[in-house]
RNA sequence: GGAGAGGUGGCUGAGUGGUUGAAAGCACCGGUCUUGAAAACCGGAGUAUCGCAAGGUACCGCAGGUUCGAAUCCUGUCCUCUCCGCCA
């Protein structure tokens, strides 16, 4: 969340980024709490030193005074209870308030509505042409045995699937490919140099496994509560992830690191769980959108002056990484609209898919300053000594939709799908699948 | 799941109701000494929040409670460790 000292010196930017994000948080009403919030702690402050002098006297006193004393005190604790609970409900509407406020927005991020203003940044690749008219991957899928959701619906329900066969080596094979290059200092260095930010470090990623379970507390801290959309677990105070970024991003909570140790960065692989609730109809076939899929996700934090470079950097991997697969892809900038609520800049990357005829959202970035950081206490030392909350920024490396778009671009006339030339090695050296 | 022990400042570790926001040591910062450094000696230093400031308030895992007063007593909770059970 952000800080409320934040929000009463920049009331407008705050305001202009609840109504662009289309919120609905009343800023005048959170100001004017936290005014009588300050105003009825002040007057509870001077109660309780009144007490804590009181309290200091009476233990001096002899035994013969004390009892006297304890008495005129009694009045004091009145008060004190009295400020107190008129306190508590100020404070928690307060409260309730500012963690509905969402990150300003970069300056850069077009104003729009919703998705439909997104503005793309470029197109990179060439679609490819066929000679027959493309599949759509859930026919290719069924043809070659890769995937079966009749099963899956009799078994566990609508949107979910099995993944069979190659598919699932394929799948592996492209985390295996995400890792190696996300572990390879070469490969970020040629990035980070080809985009101009030489000043940003070449460490590599370190890679992850991390709990698919999330306390609720520490869900609400990063801001990743969307209501109905997270499946909770009964009885216990634990949610199923929806992306690894949910147990990534609070990594280092609670602590103050070097800033010599910056930047952080690390690629965790897990299965993410969504709920998909208001998506009835939606893309219900083959693997476009579930309950469950995998991922392979960035996480990075750094210091405020590099975090907008950081994404720029991750941004330039992830298109590394399409373009090595050989999938045509727009750069999308998103508009305020459309941002998630942490955001301050988010790019997408939409992959063709030639069997739908549509780009389709494969990659997101999301650079959120210390709009989480805030939340779980992770700061930094400067070298000067002053401590200061991380910055972050949180990226697809790839989900399961890029298997969709290596399906569909991949397609061969005899329905055989070829396999990327940089996947292969994760294959045994296999070319197709078929 | 059962039994037990414990959670104190950057670290180690004292502290069982009253100048304790917290001893001591280490680490850290400034100074003296030194050509420089080390050692030694002197001094400084937690975090958040309110305030122009002086200063106030809160914080000894977290949340409540008892009390004039809580790191210290009570309840709940989270976490760590040991033993047993179960188990990929």
């Amino acid at each position: 969340m952000l800080d409320i000292k934040f929000i009463r010196e920049n009331v407008d930017r705050v305001k202009s980024a609840v109504k662009n994000k289309n919120k609905d948080v009343d800023i005048d009403k959170l100001l004017e709490l936290d005014e009588r919030r300050r105003e009825i702690m002040t007057r509870l402050d001077e109660a309780r030193a009144e007490q804590n002098t009181a309290s200091a006297e009476i233990a001096k006193a002899s035994e013969v005074d004390r009892e006297a004393m304890i008495k005129s005190v009694a009045e004091l604790k009145e008060r004190i209870k009295a400020l107190e609970e008129e306190l508590a409900p100020v404070a928690e509407e307060f409260a309730s308030l500012l963690y509905q406020v969402p990150n300003v927005t970069d300056p850069a991020m077009p104003v729009g509505k919703d998705e439909d203003e997104n503005v793309v940044i470029k197109q990179v690749g060439e679609k490819p042409t066929f000679n027959f008219k493309p599949k759509e991957h859930w026919e290719l899928g069924k043809e070659l045995n890769l995937i079966d959701t009749e099963k899956a619906a009799e078994v566990s329900g609508a949107r979910f699937w099995y993944l069979k066969g190659d598919l699932v080596r394929l799948q592996f094979a492209m985390h295996m490919f995400a890792i190696d290059t996300l572990i390879n200092e070469e490969i970020i260095k040629e990035v980070r140099d080809s985009l101009g930010l030489e000043h940003l470090s070449s460490k590599p990623f370190v890679p992850m496994l991390p709990p698919v379970m999330v306390r609720d507390s520490v869900q609400k801290a990063i801001h990743r509560v969307f209501g109905d959309q997270t499946y909770k677990i009964d009885d216990e105070e634990l949610n199923l992830v929806a992306s690894a970024e949910h147990t990534l991003a609070p990594y280092h909570m609670n602590e103050t690191l070097d800033e010599a140790e910056l930047p952080k960065r690390y690629v965790g692989y897990s299965t993410a769980f969504r709920r998909e609730a208001g998506t009835y109809g939606k893309d219900m076939k083959g693997i476009l959108r579930g309950h469950q899929f995998d991922k392979s996700e960035m996480e990075s934090f750094t210091t405020q002056d590099t975090g907008a470079d950081e994404q720029k950097l991750i941004v330039g991997l992830q298109e590394y990484m399409v373009k090595k697969l050989g999938l045509p892809y727009q750069l999308v900038q998103i508009c305020t609209g459309d941002a998630g609520g942490p955001d301050y800049q988010q790019i997408d990357i939409e992959c063709w898919m030639p069997g739908q005829d549509a780009y389709r959202e494969t990659h997101t970035s999301d650079y959120m300053t210390d709009y989480q950081t805030h939340g779980i206490n992770a700061f930094y030392k400067t070298a000067e000594g002053e401590r200061k909350l991380l910055y972050a920024n949180d990226a697809t490396a790839f989900s399961g939709r890029p298997l969709i778009a290596i399906m569909e671009n991949y397609q061969q006339e005899d329905g055989s799908i070829k396999i990327p030339e940089v996947l292969q090695k994760y294959m045994g050296g296999q070319e197709v699948i078929k």
